[in-house]
DNA sequence: TTGACTCACTTTGTATACATTTATTATACA
DNA sequence: TGTATAATAAATGTATACAAAGTGAGTCAA
């Protein structure tokens, strides 16, 4: 009883900082969280080092934890690092994977669908998270988990507009996101490591363009005259 | 001074469990290691946390940590993905090093070399990991860090007979070693990527070798009448 | 002898109190 | 008014005390 309110407390610290509701850089006061989620510091402190070694938070030295920051050199290694993680993961995943593994994914695949088309953009991210994450238990390879692990952290928080449809043109890509989800799944359970290689890329690019969208917005109009002709350029 | 005492003694537990002086699956009694680090039990747990989140142990409900063991189907998963993370790192440590990281590098292979021609095989075998580590560090990439850091527990782990030669072979494999994080230095030095790629695979079947050696050790001579031709097979 | 149960003992988990460090405010002085 | 410094408040880090769970020896009944 008690244990689960601290496992309880680190998973919903790691959806808060996931969904930015905990922003990066910021500041984590121990005895109000404490308060919050009904414990003691000193089991809040066992969590915020977990937390640090997952890569959510940093810890420093008498000053306490800070959600991790997503400074830009690094976001331009997480492109470049992204296909060569979550493709290798695919394959071992379609190697490796048990039965009961597929039909645990097919369980988030169903919620996320739904999340996904309720508009609901938070809970579509943690549970695509949670999606990308049972694939890479499927690979059962520690080593690449660990890094796929610290890749979803960023991608989840940088995608958090991903799953808020706003333009028609939003919509179909998270239609499509679904479709590549099922197609994943089907290419896993069918064992096909080179199929679902492919289908992770084809994934990855979707998801990266929307991403440096995000990362680099379009620019804002230079000439105000021609806004006219398209008011909602912006 | 306090907070000192909470690193080293993170430090060291992760030097002992490298060594093996902590074997896998080893129990971690909490009051004796508090006793043994001059600290209390309070930050001990804290530090468990963050040896369980970095792989080095696991922490069971209620019944506390443990060294993380090293099971057979997991090896197999290592050979499989080491050259991958390895060369990934060497390239991108060729492309992003800073000259003070080589200058930290070259210090750390010079007493390597020495632990190493001195026979001292526990620390050769911490300053060969410490030597990758500085390694996965100019790579400047945490994601692929992570995994690195990862494989680096299991392999100093395995390799802990490498440096403990006892044939004349042993002593030529040490001396190659050796030379082959001479010409990785130079090729990160020099900024070459794909000769970074090169060498590091090439250390790395040196070390796979003997390793697997480890792993499946030569199997004992069938024929009795014949051990006596080879007094010093086994 | 075996098996289940009890009770003492050991170990882990949590809360609280205290020490130490950092942040903030107030005050003095230029 | 602005800066430096002292005093105060707030937050983090640690130790200790207590609660809860696990472990094991010993006992007794079948």
């Amino acid at each position: 009883m008690a244990k689960l309110k601290k496992t309880k407390c680190a998973a919903d610290l790691r959806a808060r900082i996931l969904r930015q509701e905990l922003a990066p850089g910021c500041d984590l006061d121990e005895v109000s969280l404490a308060a919050e989620y009904g414990i003691s510091r000193t089991p809040l402190r066992e969590v915020f080092h977990r937390l640090a070694a997952e890569g959510y938070i940093r810890i420093e030295e008498n000053r306490g934890g800070k959600v991790a920051s997503m400074d830009f050199p690094v976001l331009r290694v997480f492109f470049q690092t992204a296909p060569l993680v979550y493709s290798s993961i695919a394959r071992q995943a379609a190697e490796n994977r048990t039965s009961v593994q597929v039909a645990g994914l097919k369980d988030t695949q169903l919620a996320f669908t739904k999340a996904a088309r309720a508009g609901d953009a938070a809970q579509s991210g943690l549970l695509n998270h949670a999606f990308h994450e049972q694939i890479g238990e499927m690979a059962q390879n520690p080593y690449l988990f660990a890094a796929l692990m610290r890749m979803l952290i960023d991608h989840t928080r940088l995608g958090q507009t991903f799953f808020a449809p706003q333009s028609s043109e939003d919509q179909a890509r998270v239609k499509k996101a679904i479709e590549q989800h099922d197609a994943m799944i089907s290419a896993i359970e069918a064992q096909e490591p080179s199929l679902a290689i492919d289908l992770t890329l084809q994934h990855w690019e979707l998801s990266r363009d929307q991403l440096e969208k995000f990362v680099r917005p379009d620019p804002l109009p230079i000439d105000v005259i021609s806004m006219k002709d398209r008011p909602r350029a912006v």
